[in-house]
DNA sequence: ATGAAAGCGCTAACAC
DNA sequence: GTGTTAGCGCTTTCAT
């Protein structure tokens, strides 16, 4: 198997110069005259070299390559916060190494130290759940990471998201404004720091101050079919508006509502806290807080080169800005 | 920055043998005591020691580690096959870097010379074009690569995908079938190898075969606000069912026509042949050739192991079969 | 069954 | 500005 016929070896030896010299120009050093550069230069065309990135991450002890942790591929959410960091990314040359956490074999501190033995310069983590061994597994290590569209609980590690609260409070007060009175939060697992810290907290104090009795959270929904399930029980309990976490989800529950012969806005009204491409292209339209999960990864992937660069950074938690976009599930007078 | 404490090294001092043994007992070799292997394993456990996969990857030339090669992340048709691939990498313990081409700043060769810099023991390319520079790296490399949903113009490289010509005949039969007389095609980019040797022909060859007339193909039609705005074109030239490559596409001419005040199946019959769960969720949900993208992409990578550990091949070519499911986007009388 | 030693292809002092 | 020389942490003959 020819990997490499060609290594800085054979540069120097047809450019009639040290490894040393080579490995200048490879790197861009500036320490080279330009005549022997330019000769170095063409002695790696003629032989089309090309560096083994392993051979100098392990020299470097730099392999110019990121880790992401993410829940699951297929669900848009943690595509379009990849798709951010993977453009920034590829801007600063990194490459990416991406490990999927939802399969049942890879649990999150072995996922961690998989990216560790393998040398990743950095890492960033995106799912919502974030266990104790993870975090001793990021600690023991000193490969800085970044969350993304995610938190902790003691705000230690640098963190891009938004404010999930004021976001929720936004939705919450969008239905309570609609005249909605029996309003409910959809969740998949209740137990992670923005669900359990952020989210929850929100409805029930929301709830509260308006004198709208305990309300309703349902947990555990996760997928479209969880929602088109979930339905009936919706129904059951009155419910009117509902804030949902997850735009599949909500689509599920539009579906099932719609399927039952109800209206969309009129019989319920749904807003959805996190919406990827879904939530536009179905009918009606949902109404969403748009996280700008593009920017989110992008920002995150940014931080993460600043820290892997020992830059300083001055805000380790970074909120952005989101939309609430006002569509059809939702009556909005 | 202490990335790696303990090395090999160590491990040989404080358990009293060679590097050797240690390297043995971390590979599973099995030429070692079962006495010598327990001390190793005890030290290995305390000093809590973990290999360098970087040094392992010069060393042993190879980095279990693959590449893969995708458009865009955020479209589900390779989210899904991503998940296929993902699966069947951790089963063998493969790590993944994945490398997006869709951004203009990385072509696709640029992206395989990178990943072969990165020493990848193999590759899995997912794009629906293979431009020539592409083949050709491939080709100066003896690195394994499999193409999965997609194919390549003269079978050269091994392929899971499948049979296009067989589908897209089913669809338009589907239609034809249902009374429709003025059928159409809408794709993205009419040169892939894909559109131009199975699907344009298969489209062709149908029409004339059943006294269609020239028929009417859509080029360049790759996102839902073009197939938005194509409805427009379709009304104008009086078409009443349309197989379309891909279902956000679908969804795009599903929406224009419902706004229009037109009915689904009615007046116009839709069918893609490239269904992700966006299909399903839509209302009317669409009728679709379901391609099993999880399958094709775990049979990749399952296929691409083989190659990585010169196993004997039999079948290079492998079509999978995939499902037509009748929804309401078609009438199926 | 175990160890010694030579690399893998490169970077990074350090010397000149 | 350029060359010499150690490594980086591991695998892998080749001896024994």
């Amino acid at each position: 198997m020819r990997k490499q016929d060609i290594t800085i070896y054979d540069v120097a030896r047809e450019a009639k110069v040290s490894m040393a010299t080579v490995s200048r120009v490879v790197n861009g050093n500036t320490n080279v005259r330009k005549d022997t550069r330019d000769r170095v230069m063409k002695v790696i065309n003629r032989l089309h070299y090309q560096p083994n990135a392993v051979a100098q991450g392990l020299a470097s002890k730099r392999t110019t390559t990121v880790g992401l942790i993410v829940p699951d591929l297929t669900n848009l959410y943690f595509a379009e916060l990849s798709k951010g960091i993977d453009d920034i990314a590829l801007l600063y040359k990194y490459n990416i190494i991406i490990t999927s956490i939802e399969n049942r074999l890879m649990r999150e501190d072995q996922a961690i130290q998989g990216l560790l033995n393998k040398q990743v310069d950095g890492m960033i983590y995106m799912s919502d759940s974030l266990p104790e061994e993870a975090v001793q597994a990021f600690k023991r290590s000193d490969t800085p990471v970044v969350l993304a569209g995610t938190k902790d609980n003691h705000q230690e590690f640098p963190t891009v998201a938004i404010d999930y609260k004021k976001a929720d409070t936004e939705a919450l007060n969008l239905l309570y404004n609609d005249g909605k009175q029996n309003l409910a939060m959809v969740l998949g697992d209740p137990e992670t720091v923005v669900n359990a810290e952020n989210r929850i907290p929100t409805y029930k104090k929301f709830m509260q101050e308006h004198n709208l009795g305990e309300g309703h959270i349902y947990s555990h929904i996760k997928d479209h079919s969880d929602g088109y399930n979930l339905y009936t029980q919706l129904a059951q309990d009155g419910i009117d508006g509902v804030v949902v976490t997850s735009d599949i989800t909500a689509v599920g529950i539009l579906n099932s509502a719609m399927d039952a012969g109800k209206k969309v806005p009129e019989d319920l009204e749904i807003i959805t806290t996190s919406a990827t491409q879904i939530a536009s292209v179905v009918r009606p339209a949902l109404t969403a807080i748009r996280q700008p999960l593009y920017d989110i990864g992008a920002v995150a992937m940014r931080m993460l080169t600043k820290l892997m660069n020992n830059e300083e950074i001055t805000d380790m938690q970074i909120e952005l800005p989101y939309e609430l976009l006002k569509k059809q599930s939702t009556s909005n007078e």
